[in-house]
DNA sequence: TAGATTGTTAATCGATTAACAATC
DNA sequence: TAGATTGTTAATCGATTAACAATC
């Protein structure tokens, strides 16, 4: 690891990184130049070379980059090799979809558990429980918790995020369309998704596409 | 509507001013300036000006902005005065809790139907009728369908988007991890919702600000 | 060794911010 | 009218691409 600071840009590729080297190391594939991989990813090679470079020196003059070892480089850089533990607010729709995505367990993150105040919501039994909101500063006094999700209606989500705090959780994984950020210590990081703002994204590469023409 | 290209970043900001816009509008704010919503979305007012004259001049000088006129004028730009008809494959969890957001629906989203591979899932008498994916082409011929989404495992997010092309759909909401982009028509568009990247790029900053302190 | 490919510096490009003349 | 605030040009900043010396 070297740099201090490393763009937002770089940091938004490097998972697109890690997939690519996955895919190869699946294939069987065992080193890789910028060259190459550059093709694969449609993006620049010197691109390629500064972000990895903003890390370390992965690389080899005349072999270029070993599969095996950048990919597992890139997992130690995003902090995979540490398995983090998430609950999520609200076992509504989104919840349970995010619940169920096999490939998020794949890399280390577990769902402990649903909070909800949906009192037909609540059961303590499920796989992954679903218990009442009122008893979240239990659970997370006796279970390391990583990551909170809120997956609440947007006018909760405030509350949500700061019950979160309360309870000592640095991370948030947000699906409200607010923006949190501005509301939340400086030592809370806090990563948004904002379904609705990319699909009217969307929406106007619709127009603009048909316009083009 | 002034410039012929906008750049992405700008693009991707459209739908932040029309939510704070939206939200004043409701408040029953009439007219604000640029420095007035600078300090509500912690940007420049600098940078909001010049986004909005890619697509021309929306204020008055003295005056500020209307509200309810600069909302309604980027909704045209975002081109929410167009209904939009989606279908989704895949009638999973994603899918679910997609068709059950309501804030789509409110800004003309409309969600006609599901289309799966699984008999189980399969029932053409719901509210969101679930058809076999086999009748997606004759669905289509007899709808006028703007948006796929895909939500499918992975593996048959390339085959789900040939088939969307072949059915003449020209958007795409991707929530596969995969780039669909090299793989599509000049006239398609894809815009892509990669959940587990969003969630390694959160583990990178929760190790990131643990390192600052 | 020769040459392929890296790491890194320099050049370019684009996006953001600052400044200010135009004007309502 | 006077002055607040826009639209827009100019300056700055940052990110991407190109070039190339280092080196395995």
């Amino acid at each position: 690891m070297a740099n201090e600071f490393v763009s937002k840009a770089v940091i938004k590729r490097l998972p697109r990184y890690y997939r690519y080297l996955g895919e190869l190391m699946n294939e069987g594939v065992e080193k890789i130049s910028s060259a190459g991989l550059s093709e694969k990813m449609h993006v620049t090679a010197s691109q390629i070379r500064q972000d990895l470079n903003n890390f370390g020196g992965f690389g080899q003059q005349r072999y270029g980059y070993n599969v095996k070892n950048l990919h597992n480089e890139i997992g130690l850089i995003l902090g995979l090799d540490q398995p983090k533990n998430i609950i999520i607010a609200g076992a509504g729709n989104i919840g349970k979809a995010l619940s169920k995505a096999s490939d998020f367990s794949q890399h280390g993150f577990n769902i402990l558990a649903f909070f909800d105040t949906d009192p037909a919501k609540i059961d303590p039994e499920k796989t992954i429980p679903v218990y009442d909101m009122s008893s979240i500063r239990d659970f997370t006094s006796k279970n390391k918790v990583d990551i909170g999700v809120i997956a609440v209606p947007g006018k909760y989500a405030f509350k949500t995020a700061h019950t979160f705090i309360e309870c000592g959780i640095k991370a948030i994984w947000n699906f409200a369309l607010v923006d949190l950020d501005p509301a939340v210590p400086k030592d809370v990081v806090i990563e948004s998704v904002h379904l609705s703002e990319s699909l009217m994204t969307l929406s106007y590469n619709i127009k603009a596409s048909e316009e083009k023409k």
